[in-house]
DNA sequence: GATGTGTGCAAGTACCTGCTTGCTTGCACA
DNA sequence: TGTGCAAGCAAGCAGGTACTTGCACACATC
C-alpha cells in the first residue's frame, strides 16, 4: 500500500507544479509521468484521465486549504494582528497552494471543467472576509466609510499579486522567510492605515 | 490599401480578444479566423504565423500602452488626485489592453517567446512609479517609513487584482464608467490613506 | 486588355495530444 | 509454488494543431 500511495503522491506532486507553471491545457500527460518517474500508462491506470489528476489535485489542495480559512486565524483582540496574520498565511498559502490555483482560475476561462473545480472558492474568501471586516467596522476597530467588500478586495489584491509579481511574472524575488519579512508587513501596512484609518478624526 | 489593412486590424483584434480569454497557446489559428471573419490561410499571409500574429499584437499594445506613461498622468500640485487619475488610467488600461498582457504574462511561463515580448513590462512600470513616490515622500506628500517600491507595488496590486477579479475569475462585474466608478474611487482611498496617512501623526 | 494584388476555398502534411491495448516483470501473501 | 496486483514497455489510434500548396475569383492600376 505504501508502494503504491507513493507514485500517486508522486504523479500529483509533479502535475502540481507542471499545472501552476505551464497551466491545465499546456501541461501533456507525457511530461507529467516524465516528471513524476512514472510511465504514461500508470497515470491513466490511476486517475482514469488527465481530468481526473485535475480532479484528485483539488481534493488535496481543499483539505491542504482548509486549515486556513479565515476563521481559523486567532482571532485576539487586536485586529490588526489578527490580520497581518490572515495576511502571512494568504501569501504562503498562495506560494504553497494558491499559484497552482491562480493558474487554474486563469485556465478556468478557456477549460470548463477547470472553471467548477475553481468554482466559488475565490467570490466565498472574498464574502467571508467581508463579513469578518463588516463586524469590526460596526466596532469601530475599521473605517466604516468603505464598502466591506471593496476592503476585502483591497485585502487580497495585496496579497494575491504580491505573489503573482514574484512567481508568475518574476518581477521580484520570493521572501526568505514569509512568517518574518519585512516586506510584507510594509506592504500590509499600507493597507492596514488606510483601512483603520486610526487617529483620523479632525 | 484601406481594405488590405482592414483585414488584418480584424484578424489583430480577434486574436486580442481570444489571447485574452483563452491564452496564447489555447487560441487556436482556426478560432482567430472565425472570429476575424476571415479565411484562415489569409492570416498566415499576413502574418506568417501565429507567432507572427502575436508579434504585430505586441507592436500595437506598445503604441496604445506608450500614451498612457506615469509620466503622462496632469501633474498636478494635488498629488492625490494625480494618482487617482493614475490608477483610474491604469484600470481602464488594464481593461483594455492589460487583461492580455496579464494573460501573456501568464502564458510567458510556458511559451518562451511571449515571455521576450512582455519582458521588462510589469518591472519598468514598478520602477518608474515607485520613482515618483519616492519624489513625493521626499516633499512629504506620501509617509516616508515604506520603501517606494513596496508602495508602488501596493498600487499596482490594487489595480491589477481589481481587473482580475472581475475580467478573469468572474468575481464581480466590471464597472460602468470607469471615470466615475465609486467603488475605484473607494478602493483607492484606502491605498491612499495608508500611503499618505494624513493626520496619522500623534 | 493585361497584370498584380488580396482574398477565398479545398485538400493535405507533419506533428502532437489524450488515451488504449496487449503483453511482460516484479513483489507480496498464502 | 501459485495467485493477484501494481507497474513498465512498445505500439498504436483518433482527433486536433500549425502550417502549406494549388487553384480560382474579384478588383484595381497601367
Amino acid at each position: 500500500m505504501s508502494a503504491a500511495t507513493d507514485t500517486a503522491e508522486r504523479i500529483l506532486d509533479a502535475a502540481s507544479e507542471l499545472f501552476a507553471t505551464h497551466g491545465y491545457a499546456a501541461t501533456t500527460t507525457r511530461a507529467i509521468a516524465e516528471r513524476a518517474g512514472v510511465n504514461e500508462v500508470t497515470i491513466f491506470r490511476r486517475f482514469e484521465s488527465k481530468l481526473g489528476v485535475l480532479r484528485a489535485l483539488g481534493e488535496r489542495l481543499a483539505r491542504l486549504q482548509a486549515g486556513r480559512a479565515v476563521a481559523s486565524a486567532p482571532d485576539s483582540a487586536n485586529v490588526r494582528d489578527t490580520l497581518l496574520a490572515l495576511a502571512r498565511m494568504e501569501i504562503r498559502g498562495t506560494i504553497e497552494g494558491g499559484a497552482l490555483a491562480m493558474r487554474l482560475a486563469f485556465d478556468a476561462t478557456s477549460v470548463p471543467e477547470v472553471r467548477e473545480l475553481i468554482g466559488e472558492g475565490v467570490p466565498a474568501n472574498l464574502e467571508g472576509l467581508a463579513e469578518y471586516l463588516a463586524e469590526h467596522q460596526a466596532t469601530g476597530d475599521l473605517r466604516a466609510d468603505i464598502d466591506p467588500r471593496v476592503m476585502a478586495e483591497a485585502f487580497f489584491g495585496l496579497t494575491s499579486s504580491y505573489v503573482m509579481y514574484r512567481m508568475v511574472m518574476g518581477a521580484a524575488d520570493l521572501p526568505v522567510d514569509v512568517e518574518t519579512d519585512e516586506g510584507i508587513e510594509q506592504l500590509f501596512d499600507v493597507f492596514w492605515s488606510g483601512a483603520s484609518q486610526r487617529g483620523q478624526e479632525p
